[in-house]
DNA sequence: TTGTTAATGCTAATCATTCTCATTTGTAAT
DNA sequence: ATTACAAATGAGAATGATTAGCATTAACAA
C-alpha cells in the first residue's frame, strides 16, 4: 500500500492512526479538511482515534511535507494533500466551496515585489474570498 | 480633533476608550497592532481600559471601516488604519517587519482567475512570508 | 518474543477572543 | 445645568481551537 511508503520515506513510524489519517486524505473525497473534520470522519467510520492524536498527526504530516496547512479566514485551519505544485485558493463565503488555481504571473510578481523591498520569499498565501455565481450555491456547507 | 469627526461620521458614540484607541493608530508609530498590543500600549501610557473593550472597539472600528483586520500566519490578528487604498503585505519571519505593497497586475489577475471559475470576488488576502535581506534584521520584534 | 522507545488517548491547560452582567458614561431632552 | 436612558465599559467567566502532561499501549529491531 501506498501510504506505508509515504510514511516510511517521511521518517515516520507506520501506526494505525497515521495510516487512517493519511488514507482519508488520499481517498480524495474532500481535499480540504480541518482537524475536527478528520476526527469526525474517523469516528464515523468506526475508527477510534483521539482528537489530540489527530492534531499531532496532522502537524507531523505537515512538517514531513505530506500535507499543507492553510488558514482560511479566521478560525480553524485546514489541511490538504501536498501534491508538489503550489496553488492558491478561492473560497466561497456562502457554501464553502474551495477552488484551487495557479497563476504564474502572480507568482512572479510576488517574488519581484519582495525582492525590490529587500526580502527573500520564504512562503506566501493568497486566499480569495468570494461568492459563487452558480445557482447551486444556495446551501451552506 | 480629528478622531472625534471619524467616530461621529462612523455612527459611533465618542467615548474615552474609543478616542484613545483611535489616536493610537493615528499617531502612526506602529501601523500594525494586535488587540494585545493596543491593550499594552494603553496600559503603558497610564490609560486604563479593559482588554474586552479593546477587542470590542477594534471590531467596531473594523465594521465601521476605520480599521482593516489581517490574519498573519497563525494566531492573533492585527489591525491597521484604513486609508482607502488596498494593499498586500510582506512579513519578515525573523524580525516581524511588515512592508506593504500594491501590484495592479496581481489584483487584476486575481479577479480574472475568480471570474473564470464562477466566483465574484468579495475580498482577498495576500501575505508573503519572507526574510529580510538587510543586516539590520538580526533581532526579533 | 521481548524490550525499549515512540505513539496514543485521556484530561487538563493555554491562548486568543467573546460573552455576561452589574456599573458607569455620553447625550439628547428638559 | 440636570435628568433619564440607552449604550458603553470593565472584570471575570465562558468558549473554541489547539497543545501539553502523563500513564498506557503499540511498533519494530534484536
Amino acid at each position: 500500500m501506498n501510504e506505508l511508503i509515504h510514511l516510511k520515506s517521511a521518517g515516520l513510524k507506520s501506526t494505525v492512526p497515521r495510516l487512517k489519517v493519511l488514507s482519508l486524505f488520499e481517498s480524495g473525497n474532500d481535499r480540504h479538511l480541518s482537524a475536527e473534520d478528520v476526527y469526525k470522519k474517523l469516528l464515523a467510520s468506526g475508527d477510534d482515534v483521539g482528537l489530540a492524536t489527530v492534531y499531532r498527526v496532522l502537524n507531523q504530516f505537515e512538517q514531513a511535507g505530506l500535507l499543507v496547512k492553510h488558514h482560511f479566514e479566521g478560525d480553524k485551519s485546514v489541511f490538504e494533500l501536498n501534491q508538489g505544485e503550489h496553488h492558491d485558493h478561492i473560497v466561497c463565503l456562502q457554501c464553502g466551496r474551495v477552488e484551487e488555481f495557479y497563476d504564474a504571473t502572480i507568482e512572479l510578481r510576488q517574488k519581484k515585489a519582495a525582492a525590490e523591498r529587500g526580502f527573500a520569499v520564504h512562503d506566501h498565501s493568497l486566499y480569495i474570498y468570494a461568492n459563487c455565481i452558480k445557482p447551486q450555491c444556495l446551501y451552506k456547507s
